[in-house]
DNA sequence: TCTTATAGTTAGGTCGTCTAACTATCTTTA
DNA sequence: TAAAGATAGTTAGACGACCTAACTATAAGA
């Protein structure tokens, strides 16, 4: 099955195609992070606080689609390093409410600067045609995850 | 920055909207193969060994961009589950030449079938337009992750 | 008030990855 | 041709990111 004869009919052979070079772009793009000193996931989980504050631990699971114990263990790592606060809810006690430090945005700009990286590098390498055709696959991807039970 | 502003010019805001994207779809691409009971990274490497047999350990990991002793202890659970076997080299004692047995050859299918799964499912209810966009994608992709040093 | 639901944590396990250090074999070169 | 270096692969031990099961604490409803 070659690239070029994918078509938009048949989503099998296009799963197919794709599931193997999604992986491996993913695994380059963790190992590079990791070689950067930066994980991927914080960036990620402060984004989600930074754009709402707030926000609990367990609406982050469910937002990335990740378990409650895992996502209480990242927050607390990013709680001890400083770059998140919780607060106690007034009504519920229950809840966290989770935003981001000001330690936390600058970590996340330095998480930006520090990754100027493997991915970006490569999209600079690639013919305008062919990030083109990325950009263009920014918005299927989004509504594959959103399509999500 | 919207999806729709990304353009083909500018490589920085393309790696940040396209990174969590990637991490995203494929860290649910791994849960959901997981969930199946088939692990992704078997079909990749039986693959591969299909693809090339007499293939060795290292010539693998570089492939695939992983360490040589990941790569050894993948194959070594591979070969232990009676999907890949190994024979000495003729003329070169250190080298395993790898191939695929009968056995792996049903596991390559059985996965296949197994995993009909997430990445089909939500590509099938996508637009055509967007299975489209993906399809595009596909070869920039592989560009990307050949591009590699 | 008793029960049930929700927010979050603790404990312990799995998987995929790494580096450092090793063995065994092959190749080169003094 | 013996010593030195390169290459194929493994072992040992660690780490990060994920999971389920079982727990605590608070809230909401019968």
């Amino acid at each position: 099955m070659p690239l070029s004869a994918l078509t938009s009919s048949d989503p099998e052979p296009l799963a197919e195609a794709l599931r193997p070079l999604l992986l491996r772009v993913s695994r380059r793009l963790r190992q590079e992070a990791q070689k950067a000193g930066v994980s991927a996931l914080d960036a990620l989980i402060l984004g989600q606080i930074k754009r709402a504050p707030g926000v609990g631990v367990c609406d982050l699971a469910d937002a990335e689609k990740l378990s409650r114990p895992t996502m209480s263990s990242h927050v607390k790592r990013l709680e001890a390093a400083g770059w998140v606060a919780r607060a106690d809810h007034v009504d519920d006690g229950r809840r966290s409410g989770l935003r981001v430090t000001p330690a936390g945005e600058a970590r996340l700009e330095e998480i930006r600067k520090l990754r100027n990286d493997w991915l970006s590098v490569r999209l600079a390498r690639l013919s305008p045609d062919g990030r083109d055709q990325l950009a263009q696959a920014a918005l299927p991807l989004l509504q594959l995850l959103s399509l999500d039970a």
